[in-house]
DNA sequence: TATAGAATTGACGTAAACGTAAAAGGTGCG
DNA sequence: CGCACCTTTTACGTTTACGTCAATTCTATA
């Protein structure tokens, strides 16, 4: 199998024929190219996220395991579970037009959406509640820690 | 004990006397009168958060720890775990000015605070990539929903 | 060939705040 | 008396997305 070799991208001392530019990379050099631990894509691999080919016991991944990988760590960014992400990933039809999963995908958008709104508006209350209380703590610091020598008017 | 009867309040036909208004309540009522369920109010007494009375095995809630409650249900709302909020309420010392408490308490809101700050903006964040990656689908939908037979510009 | 650096599978651990039985004791009431 | 209702303790289960070993294997390189 033709792999990119670490650091480099172009040794190809191997073997395989490099067949239309289809790049093999090996699991430490995408988790480094995507920011994410090897434990998380074995995890997604697990979930049936990814699908990497292998190489023995190998995995090697391609173009497409890293637009997958896009896909799910943007859901993740959006909020979406793994399990949703799933969802919609595996209506996918590369012979289809994907309307049902386009629609899919709307429909969980839209709801959450809705649910980081919630949410905004939740942290909007705490934070608007906790700067309130902060304000009374440091006004009964000040109380109590201004100079009580001149304190009794009674 | 004096209890407050289920529904009523006044019943008082009880022995015990009823020393300047020292109400108890059991966890039925407590719970209900806060939200919250049973086993919530038991959790946090196992987490050392409250600490009612006993009248034999049964829990006696007071003024007390109705007050302590309510700060236990302000620090959840804003984000405080509860191990940060029994941190604050452990260094209560009615004797003092509790200065320490407040500045513990003001120490750890601002980081709360930042927190929360960050967490809108991620949340912001994801609002607007999904917002744009929702206009998008949409925008995949309209081309492969409209009527494909004029769609030939060149 | 020795050693370091990848990679593998397997499997238990973690965090937070409770939920959810299960089995049993106490109480008031008709 | 029996039933309904409240309460108790004990203790395992839930959720999500991985973290963290452990033991082993493979590969490349000096």
């Amino acid at each position: 199998m033709k792999l990119v070799s670490p650091g480099e991208a172009a040794a190809n001392t191997n073997d395989i024929p490099v067949e239309a530019g289809e790049e093999f990379v090996r699991i430490g050099e995408m988790a480094k190219k995507y920011g994410v631990t090897l434990r998380t894509l074995r995890f997604y691999e697990d979930k049936g996220l990814l699908n990497p080919h292998r190489d023995g016991s190998t995995r090697l991944y391609t173009r497409r395991d890293k637009a997958r990988l896009k896909l799910i760590l943007l859901g993740r960014k959006v909020g979406f579970s793994l399990r949703d992400v799933k969802q919609m990933m595996d209506l996918y039809d590369p012979t289809g037009t994907n309307t049902k999963q386009l629609r899919l995908a709307l429909d969980k958008s839209e709801k959450q959406l809705a649910r980081l709104q919630k949410q905004r508006a939740l942290i909007d209350d705490a934070i608007n509640e906790l700067s309130t209380s902060m304000t009374a703590v440091r006004q009964m610091l000040v109380e109590r820690t201004a100079a009580p020598q001149a304190s009794a008017a009674g």
